[in-house]
RNA sequence: GGAGAGAUGGCCGAGAGGCCGAAGGCGCUCCCCUGCUAAGGGAGUAUGUGCCAAAAGCGCAUCGAGGGUUCGAAUCCCUCUCUCUCCGCCA
């Protein structure tokens, strides 16, 4: 959510900056409505105070034995008048919040403009491009034979669902247990077992509700919960309505889980394997953070995922999303793409996105700042570190050999009994 | 699934219609005192939010959550959530 004092103070700004992401905001309507919240708002806590004054005097007079009837005769209205004021703030208040909770992040300065993928900006490459001196073939192909199976999965599930076995399941293990040690033992980040089901509240505060609620899985349950789309929602809310002590600050966490996407938008895209899927694995780093240090830590956060990228050899691009492509929550996104000589092309693998205090304003996420000793609005940020199931792909796409077989990066060897060639 | 107990500030814990945003204790911060340490004395110490550019100030809201009764609710009533204990079932 956006800081309403931005709206109340700033508002040219504001509808500038979401012009930048294509929203036609109606700033007026905004200021009619905001002008009747403010009328009514004084009103209802002037009405809420009488209400009180009087009650206490109603009190004390009876204390010292007065007849109160006069008093509570003048009182009479004063309840229907106040229930009547109470209920238009409400829905006055709720009209405003969820016209605040439609509206996306304001971007980074730095975030280029643009409509589309086609519009994101290359930072940087890293590694050769694996040379073959036959056609590569794609992870379908390849790990069909080795244990691959997408009839499984439809034939359990439905389509974009996959079964693994045999080295491939171990394969993709040891995947999660390379990066989840490399974050913890190398990059400073806490390990962290969450609940793969959220609620609502967990939803909203990360940001993928109200407006989102599509693309997600929802368990029929009362209170409905949502089988969480990312790690982000459930570690996120850790920090949900808690002032965290400075001295612990940056809080960092990383955490493997399965992820789950209705794919409700993606009718026809990436049918084919396992890029898209309902459920996939992915390890995620997420870091809580203060204001002053989350550029910096945007950028350490982004350098972590890519050493995975680095340590597994895998070749990989790093892009700046621009202003169409970036997520609503989000103030500014990297995205790392790894080359698939399967598809001759870079796919993301992962994003690694800085919401400053976006998220923080809907979990009433904060720290106490020293300086001011007052509690104040922390910054979040996270990124993939890496999916696990594209470094799969990813590997079986880079590693193959003409024969079908795959070598075992090094650094997953230890991981796999010391296993170097899946065949 | 059955039976019971509970949820109050950073923590413990009182409070049982008005004088309660809430006693007392612990913790924490600052000050004083004692050459150091231990002990002692004093002051302060929730969050959100409205009016406001902001501060100050003055309000409003919040005692698990949501409704209700009442002039007035931490306190009474209803619904829900969570925690704990016992029984049953269970990886």
């Amino acid at each position: 959510m956006l800081d309403p004092r931005l709206f109340r103070n700033e508002l040219e700004l504001v509808q500038q900056q979401l012009k930048r992401r294509n929203i036609d905001f109606d700033a007026a309507g905004y200021l009619t409505l905001e002008n009747r919240r403010k009328d009514i708002q004084v009103k209802t806590q002037e009405l809420q105070n009488e209400r009180n004054t009087r009650s206490k005097a109603i009190g004390q007079a009876k204390a010292k034995g007065e007849d109160v009837q006069p008093l509570l005769d003048q009182v009479q209205d004063l309840g229907d008048q106040l229930k009547t004021a109470e209920s238009e703030l409400t829905a006055i208040q709720s009209q405003l919040n969820s016209i605040m909770e439609g509206l996306p992040n304001i971007l980074d300065e730095s975030v280029p403009a643009g409509k589309s993928e086609a519009d994101n900006l290359e930072i940087s490459r890293w590694g050769e491009l694996p040379q073959f001196d036959f056609e590569p073939k794609d992870h379908v192909d390849l790990g069909e034979p080795l244990g691959m199976s997408f009839e499984l999965g439809a034939k359990i599930a439905s389509a974009r669902f996959v079964v693994l076995t045999g080295k491939l399941a171990t394969l993709q293990r040891a995947i999660i247990q390379l990066m989840l040690d490399t974050h913890t033992n190398q990059h400073g980040y806490q390990e962290t077992y969450v609940p793969f089901m959220a609620n609502a509240d967990s939803l909203r505060g990360t940001g993928q509700l109200p407006k989102f609620e599509e693309d997600l899985f929802t368990i029929k349950n009362d209170p409905t919960f949502y089988l969480i789309p990312t790690a982000e929602v459930p570690v996120t809310n850790i920090v949900r309505d808690v002032i965290v002590d400075a001295k612990q600050m940056p809080l960092k966490f990383v955490c493997h889980s399965p992820c789950f996407r209705s794919e409700a938008g993606a009718y026809g895209s990436d049918v084919r394997g396992m890029i898209r899927q309902h459920q996939f694995e992915k390890v995620e780093l997420v870091q809580i953070v203060t204001p002053e240090e989350s550029a910096q830590a945007h950028e350490e956060l982004t350098a972590h995922a890519e050493n995975m990228l680095k340590i597994l050899k895998l070749p990989y691009r790093k892009v700046l999303l621009c202003a169409g492509d970036t997520g609503f929550s989000s103030t500014k996104t990297y995205d790392l793409e790894v080359w698939l000589p399967g598809q001759q092309k870079y796919r993301e693998i992962s994003s690694c996105s800085n919401f400053k205090d976006f998220q923080a304003r809907r979990l009433q996420a904060r720290w106490r700042n020293p300086d001011t000793g007052k509690p104040e609005l922390v910054h979040t940020l996270n990124g993939s570190g890496l999916a696990a199931g594209r470094t799969l792909i990813a590997i079986l796409e880079n590693y193959q050999n003409q024969d079908g077989s795959i070598r075992v990066p090094d650094v997953l060897r230890q991981y796999m009994g010391g296993l170097e060639l899946i065949k």
